[in-house]
DNA sequence: GTGCAGGATGAAAAAATCATGAAAAGGAGT
DNA sequence: ACTCCTTTTCATGATTTTTTCATCCTGCAC
């Protein structure tokens, strides 16, 4: 990397969007519907999609979700909202936007009693929807992710140890934030030295597995999983 | 491999195309077409061909297709058409492309209301042909797959029961995802080969049956079969 | 039952991948 | 120019994965 020349007031910054590739779960029972949604989230988010409440429930059950969209029209009845006690009880933090063909101000309360975060009215512009999605989605992520001894405040991007600010260096900070931006992702080093290098190509040796030891020495535990021939992980241990 | 150092940064990447290996009818009356098409995708997935509708019905009663293309002109008339209706309803997870010479929106239109899934405008691209065959395919290719106690993740790559992440080796998870990514096909030991191995020609054992019985030993249940003297085939138990 | 073919598997050998100390190279401030 | 820190490179030892091979199983024909 060659920069003939000293130029101080851009400094790298490094751009990693960290409020995309949510886990989205949408239980609609109309297919044509449900493969519109989910093209249209698919470009941002990770979509799953169940055409039954029974099949939704044993996604939630095995899967974190970030999002659910929730037909409430499903199978006639209000049975939709029957999975969202359920679900808030299994993940607390994954936020529940009901989308209705009617759009009393009843049925708005009704569904925000049962526990839902927002109340779409049918037919709903997919901006919209996005809209609220992304709204709703930053307000459940947490700030902080702690784990023992170790607390990371994802909206400073700072590390914390026994009350001790961990200082990184800015190699090791960009990619510490960038796998931890994605808990369980598995990033290969080619990910990695796409995010945070601006000429991957001319990496030419193991950078960045000697940047990921560093890190590691810095941290009283250890959140980066390596996978054999994949590269490596954020590990909420 | 002779390197004076470790250099690891190019991952081989495993360019498995999981998308590939899926069956596919091409009704096409013009014999020039019909084979140039064939050759082209015969590449990537098996290819059957029709030369009339008759022929197409006929098949399609008799064999389990993942995309279908069609040709709108056959016979002069819009006879292609009829043939829509009748795959979706033997074949619901069968993507329909249509090509046609005329191009207009009401023909788009028309072609999209009979069921098709997608349309072309002749002369078409081949790559253009491959990638919405694949982006179709993919489409109808369920992400999640569960089983009682083992839930497979296709999207994300990941294995999961009883809540556990179930960590495969690299070798293992190549072989894993692709014979999952299409159920209930028969790949034999030279098909995995060829997907998973850069030179397959190499192989002089029986590796890809010590990979299989490791990931079998990984796993709560058994959904690899094994069909005797024909291969191995990914199994929703 | 016996024999056979194809498959499963434990264990050892071979190979690939990773972690890390140390040194070299690069940059900014003084 | 010197110092301090960061970043990159490289060699080495450690670890894990991959492959091979020998042996054991299993289903099936006889």
């Amino acid at each position: 990397m060659k920069r003939s020349f000293f130029h101080p007031l851009k400094e790298k910054k490094s751009k990693i969007n960290y409020n995309m590739c949510m886990r989205i779960l949408i239980i609609e029972d109309d297919l044509k519907m449900r493969l519109m949604l989910k093209d249209a989230l698919e470009a941002f988010h990770t979509v799953d999609v169940a055409s039954s409440l029974t099949e939704g429930i044993e996604l939630v059950e095995s899967y974190t979700y970030d999002a659910l969209l929730l037909d409430r029209n499903l199978s006639g009845a209000d049975e939709g909202m029957k999975i969202i006690p359920k679900l808030k009880k299994l993940q607390p933090t994954c936020a529940v936007i009901i989308a209705s063909a009617y759009g009393g101000v009843e049925e708005r309360i009704a569904g925000l009693s049962a526990g839902a975060d927002d109340y779409l009215e049918k037919p709903y512009d997919l901006r919209e929807l996005k809209m609220r999605l992304d709204a709703l989605i930053r307000r459940y992520t947490p700030d902080v992710i702690s784990m023992e001894s170790l607390h990371i405040d994802m909206k400073n991007e700072t590390l914390n140890a026994h009350g001790e600010l961990i200082l990184l260096s800015k190699k090791e900070h960009d990619l510490f934030f960038f796998l931890a931006s994605k808990p369980d992702k598995v990033f290969s080093r080619e990910d990695i030295a796409n995010a945070i290098y601006e000429d991957p190509s001319s990496m030419t040796s193991n950078t960045i597995d000697v940047v990921i030891s560093n890190i590691r020495k810095k941290l009283p535990v250890n959140p980066i999983e390596t996978l054999k021939g994949r590269g490596y992980a954020f590990k909420n241990v």
